[in-house]
DNA sequence: GTGTTTTCTGGGAAAAACCCTAGAGCAGAC
DNA sequence: GTCTGCTCTAGGGTTTTTCCCAGAAAACAC
């Protein structure tokens, strides 16, 4: 009957911690650790019913620790931490969790009473979602305007600033594919184009990872993991 | 001899405070508002010594309220509180304080140490400014690769997903001055074009977007605001 | 004043991105 | 089995963006 709280912010963990001293006092002990890894191997000793998993965590994310975390004990309580309402993060999340899994998504904006509200739902085997989000979740869940994983994945491509021809040699595809994918892309982000009557105004391509970053579709950091994957893949190949 | 804590997140507010009240207790009393607009109010009425400033806060953001109390108060001591290491900030920010002026800029990730070290600096007459952002700073004053006015509004632009047409709509330009502009901005940015030899990975566009928000030169609330701004231009000019 | 930087101008050519239509393979759902 | 949705393919078109050149007006510092 422990909980563990997993966040790489000396600041975020305290302030958790104490509201769990203060509201939940018969829950503790209280662990903490500061990365994915070690949430994921103290749950396997501890055993936890109950786990905090900020997303943005050194070593390994919040939503792999989740993932491995739920392999191992599925009846584990989820809580995820984050700053941000980001699509990208509910959309892995909605990967990872059993369809019927108990689990929490908390911002970090969030006042003292949603925290301890969500703890206590989770550990009555409720679900609780941020209010913020849950215009997210139904986007997600909403055929009209979810992505697929290809035209997600085109999608990182040109918020990275490949080129058509260049999305097409890293993903193995020739140039039409891409702009096929591009095509559908465009359409379910209710982009007009030069076609539609009106005015022009916007560069699909450029408008399309403008409204990807304010809809949280992408970010900075899974940027990033895109781009060192395919230097990986280069890396290899050329060698 | 007052310190004044402007923030409008509880949580922060009350980590600064217990900072002071630990290591600073002379410098009582700590005051504390959750916006902009109270904090240049609260800032006529009691003069504190320093004042500790949230760059997004709702009402007028911290950059816009250290610029009206330097106006009317030069000698207050500011230090800027920020998430990210946001190189617009910077910018903005060099603008408004006084090249001689004393002032502090921390990040949110800071330590504890770190915090009381940056309010001890800036209360004895020198600046701190947040290691991790040193770099930054450097590059807003080297003349190869910080953007001038022009070029930052073409980037603006750009990232909003505007077409080169829609963009010289906007400014009142030719479309050949909006591709000069570009093209400026794309070679400080050292983003290589195709005719250069070697691969042409890049969409220059798209990919000036990305490098900019790796850099923090943009970022999703700064743009919201160029939208609105472009919004209101519009309305205006069209009835 | 001079010199420097910034910005805008022009034309013409090449490359990349976007538009349209249509079909075919392949999965999973019912 | 059929049906639906997703993906890739193909050809041939248009528009936009980028590239090259060079010159001139404007702003600013010294």
């Amino acid at each position: 009957m422990t909980i563990l709280i997993a966040d790489d912010e000396e600041r975020d963990r305290s302030w958790i911690k104490e509201l769990l001293e203060k509201n939940l006092p018969e829950q503790a002990p209280f662990h903490e650790v500061a990365d994915g890894q070690q949430a994921v191997e103290t749950v396997l000793k501890i055993k936890p019913k109950l786990v905090f998993l900020d997303i943005k965590m050194p070593a390994l994310s919040g939503i792999k620790a989740a993932e491995q975390i739920l392999q191992s004990i599925p009846n584990t309580g989820i809580i995820i931490l984050s700053n941000f309402s980001d699509e990208v993060y509910v959309r892995q999340l909605w990967k990872v969790v059993p369809a019927d899994g108990v689990f929490g998504y908390v911002l970090k904006s969030a006042s003292n009473e949603q925290v301890i509200e969500a703890a206590k739902a989770v550990l009555g085997g409720d679900c609780w979602i941020h209010p913020g989000i849950s215009r997210v979740i139904q986007r997600t869940q909403n055929r009209a305007t979810s992505l697929t994983p290809a035209e997600f994945e085109a999608l990182a491509c040109i918020a990275l600033g490949l080129t058509d021809s260049a999305i097409a040699r890293r993903l193995y595809l020739t140039e039409k594919a891409v702009q096929s994918r591009l095509k559908s892309l465009y359409s379910k982000m209710a982009i007009q184009g030069r076609s539609e009557q009106g005015d022009t105004e916007h560069n699909q391509r450029c408008r399309a990872v403008y409204m990807a970053y304010k809809r949280g579709l992408i970010n900075q950091s899974e940027l990033d993991e895109w781009e060192s994957r395919f230097l990986e893949n280069k890396a290899g190949s050329e060698s």
